[in-house]
DNA sequence: GCTACCGGAATGAATGTTCATTCATTATTG
DNA sequence: CAATAATGAATGAACATTCATTCCGGTAGC
């Protein structure tokens, strides 16, 4: 069914595209159904409810941001090898869908979030977890909590995207190095 | 009027409380009133309607954080030290006030913001931007864009306090210090 | 080859609910 | 006993969801 699965996806890319811009709350279902070019009654032919699209699209995202993250990862490269393999998997999520990562920042912990969706953002969680870990370990990453570091990362990778959203700032490659550059020397030890 | 300013408070900290964790949209009036343990009506004899009353909000919560990182700056001092205040007056205000920065984070740059709120928000970026500016001048800070690099710290610091709020790390005065070196090493020029 | 019919897909007006806001009434204060 | 503050039930608008109806591609019968 050619036909179904390209409506089902209209109606994902008009969630994302809405939830990322207006949050969960602030968007209704009559608003997706336009933007889709769809009925209203149709989305619920394919999810039960809007709270079962929000989990759907939200798994959706997370387990694509995961796979873009971890595909090909240098398990036996050193930290710094692997820190860029992970900051140019979130370059290359955040820039082949650029509303994904912020519906998932602003997302991620809302209250109408089922166990599933919370176990997929933690299964995400637990790999940037491993690599922290390990560059604990290694003595090359600063000795602080493994959530504070990756919020750091994190934090700062997503606003600065959200600036690139917005057309604040203009993405080039010397830039998201430098940005890089950037974010590593705030986790790694200094030795000066 | 004693009971005319605790009551508007009131409200304000209820809504506060409530947009802080649950959003604008995903608040409603009555719920502001049953927090705040007045009659719903009561609400609109302060605040002329749902969206003043969180433009209202915002317009207080930044201004108290530019007071927060701009009271007795350090004109004369490097840039480190100014550094070491700004970051200082943001812990301030963000331990004074839990909620407040997680508010202004999530609906800065919402639809419903009138044009005094962006106004005022505004002046804290210019803020941070004469800082920003000052250091690139002076070689100290990457030659960033400033709007990358102020997104980078104030990215970096409001997830941690996120997570802070969270509970799920616990703030203690060398976790912040470490933070804020880490923050520093972000946005500074290296030698190595 | 053409028509009549079938069944799933799609629809949007209709439904019941929940919301922001109002206002007639009650409580409080000076 | 005014005058002002506070209230919450009442109101109309907007919401998520439903469902009777329409649409459409395929196919059985002629």
């Amino acid at each position: 069914m050619e036909a179904t699965v390209s409506k089902r996806d209209k109606i994902l890319d008009a969630a994302l595209l809405l939830f990322a811009e207006r949050g969960y709350d602030g968007t209704t279902v009559p608003m997706i159904a336009d933007t889709a070019e769809v009925g209203a009654g149709t989305i619920y032919r394919y999810f039960e409810s809007k709270e079962v699209l929000v989990n759907v699209l939200f798994q959706e995202c997370v387990t694509r941001f995961i796979g873009s993250v971890s595909r090909n990862y240098p398990h036996a490269a050193n930290i710094r090898a692997q820190f860029t393999h992970i900051f140019g998997g979130m370059v290359r999520f955040a820039k082949d869908d650029i509303h994904a990562l912020h519906f998932i920042e602003t997302h991620s912990g809302a209250r109408y979030l089922d166990p599933k969706s919370r176990e997929t953002f933690q299964q995400l969680m637990d790999f940037l977890h491993a690599f922290v870990h390990s560059g604990k370990e290694q003595g090359l990453i600063r000795p602080l909590p493994s959530d504070a570091l990756i919020a750091i990362v994190f934090g700062a990778f997503t606003k600065m995207f959200t600036l690139i959203r917005a057309g604040k700032i203009t993405e080039t490659p010397e830039l998201l190095s430098q940005i890089e550059e950037s974010c590593w020397d705030a986790v790694r030890v200094h030795s000066d």
